[in-house]
DNA sequence: TGTACATCAGTGAACGCGCGTTCACTGATGTAC
DNA sequence: TGTACATCAGTGAACGCGCGTTCACTGATGTAC
């Protein structure tokens, strides 16, 4: 049945929520369709009257979560929290650049596009932030950071040796610090 | 028809080194069984006389391929090769830590172990090459290089614009060497 | 060494299943008057 | 403001397809004698 424009729009709204949840949980290609819709509380048939195809969602879906970044306060506490236990362990809420990665490559040119652009905001944050705590070559380091933090969590999420995988987060938190401390 | 047995051996080494350029190039879940066996030149149906299950192969392929990795001489020679377009242009017979990391995460068991090891192994050889080249907390710096120079990898891949990847990898091949001279 | 035959690696058709996508239909919305 | 009706967001059955896996069969291998 037809439902209001607004009732429309704030389900575009949750199907994307969702996908982007269930995306970065499972990866674009072991969620269905039918299971994001059935997460937004929708039948799968509907879909179309959103998105022009699975491909079209994942773009979109990589452009939302990508924009909804943010930087919290200051470069050592988003650091700590970045590469927290915490954060490796809810992928499906955490950072969407670590989990959407490796996907991208083989992903439609809009995505990729999508994931060049939260790259390149994500280095311009990251290199304010170290400029103004006085770090020079501000956006060399932020992308030698930013390649650390995202490698480090990817790794540690890959390895079932918890002692591995905590040490993974641990040292490089650390080693980040340090060379940022020259 | 039965073959050898030095036959045999021979076909499932070459269904496990084809298994591994696909994967790499197209991960795990894009590529069929069937796709594999033809690429060893073999008919689809004799996959289960070697392999108990597609999750099997992936298990094996992963363990296989991290096994294989050799350093290349000293650490600037390996980082300069590692963090090259030319590697990152041929993800199929690449890294397969890159490649593999953050789809690991979702394999069965026995495919994270083989990750778990492989990583293991690639940092001790790292910690090896920085210790003889007189770096202070070689293990740290291993742990820190190696986050760093994957995280790049993956980045460099999933950007469409060519010069902010060609970026990614010469600002992060930079902020590592300078780290390591403090 | 030569022969007879049990073994079994590989073949290719077939299976059940879940996927992305389509479509006829429903009924509430929202507009023309 | 009230009414009549065209619109269209959402429903759910159905489609074609490719997947992982199975299985009866083939014929070369390799062993028992």
């Amino acid at each position: 049945m037809k439902v209001t424009r607004e009732q429309m729009a704030e389900n575009r709204d949750r199907i994307l929520t969702e996908a982007a949840r269930l995306f970065r949980d499972k990866g674009f290609e072991a969620v269905s369709v039918a299971e994001v819709m059935k997460a937004a509380g929708l039948t799968h048939g509907g879909f179309y009257g959103h998105f022009a195809s699975k491909d079209e969602l994942i773009a979109q879906t990589v452009t939302h979560a990508l924009a909804d970044e943010r930087d919290a306060g200051g470069f050592d506490a988003f650091l700590a929290a970045y590469l927290s236990p915490v954060h490796r362990d809810a992928p499906a809420s955490g950072c969407p650049t670590a989990a959407f990665a490796s996907d991208a490559r083989r992903q439609t040119p809009e995505a990729r596009a999508a994931m060049a652009s939260g790259v390149t905001d994500q280095i311009a944050r990251l290199a304010e932030s170290l400029e103004s705590e006085g770090v020079g070559d501000a956006r060399g380091a932020a992308i030698g950071c930013w390649s650390a933090a995202v490698g480090a969590m990817i790794l540690a999420r890959a390895v079932d040796d918890p002692a591995l995988s905590d040490d993974i987060l641990a040292q490089t938190k650390a080693w980040i610090a340090a060379s940022l401390k020259r």
